[in-house]
DNA sequence: CGGGATCCCGTTGGATACTG
DNA sequence: CAGTATCCAACGGGATCCCG
């Protein structure tokens, strides 16, 4: 039996990513922008519609004020997120997403219900493996 | 198409996350899962068949032997990857997608379509925003 | 209220050397 | 080839204090 894999396989498989002519698929912006602790989270509550600074930061329960700064700049920054100030006082700052930003809820949405789906499956192959390689950590 | 959905939310939104009723809506999980700088690409390279270690190495640029090897240790705990070793010398070993982890991949492509699509008005909206805050360094 | 400025620590991850 | 073992630098991110 040859490993002889070396052509093309699967089915309209992604393309590569990482090599010099293809620098990425595009897999690495989106991850850069959305891949850390907080901006996923942040999408979120933005998606059930504008949210001023405080309320976010009570939704999204753990952030600290500083990183929901800088997540939220980023955001802003990037186009996501549109910021709006009330010259009002104490001053008041409503943020909501943009249309490129809604547009992003779909993909975690379905992220989020794939995650939901195999949430016991991979809770199973977890345990498992652990008990197969005792002591030996991963995390 | 006005962005007037004030209230509670559009067609199917995502549920509250973070609050401690709903501790979160799933996407913690997976972003844990893959939200790290290594996975993705992994599992995109892994989509096009099974690899050999260094071809994995290979083909993801830039990845470090040791977090070849811990992506894809943890990729296989989670029950995203598996792990065959043939008893040849020098020893020999392969990783493919399980169900699981080919499952991923549809969500995974979709966020990469997603990102080229809006690749350059996110590249725009970077740009005017660094033009109109100068200095004010967010990354 | 909505942040900015510092300090500081834990984790991530790169570089390197060694092993079966 | 396919890893393991250390060491170490960079960065993310929490805590705290302060300001308009």
């Amino acid at each position: 039996m040859s490993v002889t894999h070396t052509g093309v396989t699967g089915p309209a498989a992604l393309e590569p990513c990482g090599q010099p002519e293809h620098p990425d698929c595009g897999i690495r912006d989106v991850l850069d922008r959305v891949g850390d602790k907080w901006s996923v989270l942040v999408i979120v509550e933005l998606a059930g519609g504008p949210r001023r600074f405080r309320e976010i930061e009570r939704a999204v329960q753990g952030i600290s004020q500083r990183m929901l700064t800088l997540t939220v700049r980023r955001l802003e920054r990037d186009g996501l997120v549109r910021r709006t100030v009330y010259p009002t006082v104490p001053a008041q700052v409503d943020y909501r997403l943009t249309e490129v930003g809604a547009s992003l809820t779909h993909l975690v949405k379905a992220l989020a219900d794939w995650s939901l789906a195999h949430r016991e499956i991979i809770a199973g192959a977890r345990d498992a493996y652990d008990a197969e390689h005792p002591g030996h950590d991963i995390h």
